[in-house]
DNA sequence: CCAGCGTGTAACAATGGTGGTTACACGTTG
DNA sequence: CAACGTGTAACCACCATTGTTACACGCTGG
């Protein structure tokens, strides 16, 4: 199991507006160009990073622009907008373990705790880098390819 | 996305292997009716245990035992055993950026160091809890229950 | 020693989620 | 108003997970 790519595609795609955002119209064609995928896809996730307000778009014009300075958006902020966990927890629990068994009835209630804090440390990483590290490193591996 | 709920059924079947095998026969049956899984999930996810070192049975035999005292088990263990993030990691990347493009040809470069990093802060916590202390957190239950 | 029980595993169906594609309404802009 | 771009629904293809059946093989007790 593992996490969506959507989630990497809108990194991707906020990445992008930010490096080119002086330079080129950034449509979705032109994200789909650099992403590889589908424009509708690049649509679909641009839709629930606008739901989450961290971009502005206009139908019918080419004209995205990120809502905070980058250094305010972490790749958690992302992470959530895209709904990776879906509100069930990282962890899928089986469904029907049996109440008339001692262990059954109570491995839910003994679990739940330990496994939600290893989602909240793994959350807390992702808090911790923003989209202007990203951008930043970007641009650095860049001239480094450069020479 | 999630991870799958054979994590669970592992964690479930060596709590109820530890609470029950001086009380009953603990056959994948047995195991089958306090999950509430079909008994062939029991012993694939049995067959993952065992490559994985952790369990001993026998074909043929209604005698499974744990190779190891359940404190010197963790949950990583047997998040490990059944696999839970198949080598790919945890975060799935979306697969086809474009090289020629600025960011396309380094965002993958910038996020798995990022990335690598929460799924090991995840992994870290669930070292820290041995499947002793959920064997213990149920016997507490169940002793708070009858009250 | 063999009948009944239990495990190990392959094969296949069912389900659900993810990603891809087409289609089209609607807004924007020259 | 024509060309372009976005927003979204509808549908398909694919794959992973889970459930189920089937059967070979090993163990154990009378």
């Amino acid at each position: 199991m593992q996490i969506k790519s959507r989630f990497s595609i809108a990194i991707h795609i906020l990445t992008c507006i930010a490096y080119f955002k002086d330079q080129y119209r950034v449509t979705s064609e032109f994200l789909a160009g650099s992403i590889g995928a589908n424009p509708v896809i690049i649509r679909t996730v641009m839709s629930a990073l606008r739901q989450a307000g961290l971009v502005l778009t206009r139908q019918g014009s080419a004209d995205i622009s990120i809502t905070k300075p980058l250094d305010k958006i972490t790749l958690y902020d992302v992470y959530l907008a895209v709904e990776c966990v879906s509100g069930e927890g990282l962890f899928h629990l089986h469904e029907h373990p049996n109440p008339a068994c001692p262990v059954g009835r109570n491995i839910h209630a003994c679990l739940v705790p330990h496994l939600e804090k290893a989602q909240i440390a793994m959350e807390t990483v992702l808090k911790e880098t923003t989209l202007q590290d990203i951008v930043d490193e970007a641009r650095e591996r860049e001239r480094q390819n450069e020479n």
